[in-house]
DNA sequence: ATCTCGATTGGCT
DNA sequence: GCCAATCGAGATG
């Protein structure tokens, strides 16, 4: 399946959540590749959203959310990592968190990683997903439409599914808009 | 140098 | 439902 091209991430950043489910994140690393169906995403702007890293001045941890669209952006929280991709033109901050996947290749590593056996609990909540990927903050930047990336989005192709939305889950101030979005009746979306 | 906090998770009551 | 774990980095002095 083709790479999306950065076209597809330099739009507004909730028609870009929105249109990321079904989308496919690929992470082809040396012990081997994993993938998952992009189920449940969160979109985060910049000055007047106050739930976003960006609603206050560039820093070290946040100036990728200034950035051209479609790279990684990886920060802790907690102990965890969580993997966004970033959005809209240079100099506009944006970005899109990564929530939940349902699991496609390599569901073994995925277990072993997580030391889970239901499968329902490999990747059903940011934090999860990266730990079930491997994806951790050495990606932070990552080119995601360079065919040649070890981290890539490609295109899906799956039935056609209805889509649900909410407000955004776990921030302290959230704004009027729902900006949560999520594949209905998908048993990996979290909560 | 020290304090504070978070876009989370998992274990326990 | 409640709460501790645990870590980087911004804010403060």
């Amino acid at each position: 399946m083709p790479v999306l091209p950065k076209s597809f991430y330099e739009r507004d950043t909730a028609e870009v959540a929105r249109e990321l489910l079904g989308k496919v994140l690929v992470h082809r690393a040396r012990e081997g590749t994993t993938s998952g169906k992009i189920v449940e995403t969160e979109a985060y702007y910049g000055k007047n959203d106050p739930a976003s890293r960006a609603s206050r001045k560039r820093t070290k941890l946040n100036w990728l959310m200034w950035e051209c669209g479609g790279l990684a952006f990886v920060y802790m929280v907690h102990t965890h990592n969580l993997f966004n991709v970033t959005t809209e033109r240079e100099g506009v901050p944006g970005a899109v968190l990564i929530r939940a996947i349902e699991p496609l290749e390599g569901i073994e590593f995925m277990l072993r990683r997580r030391r889970v056996s239901n499968k329902f609990e490999m990747t059903s909540g940011p934090g999860k997903l990266t730990q079930a990927m491997q994806i951790t903050r050495k990606h932070n930047g990552i080119d995601l439409t360079n065919n040649r990336s070890e981290l890539i989005i490609t295109e899906g192709e799956f039935e056609q599914f209805k889509r649900g939305s909410s407000h955004r889950i776990g921030v302290s101030a959230d704004l009027k808009r729902k900006l949560r979005f999520f594949v209905l009746d998908n048993p990996f979306v979290s909560r």
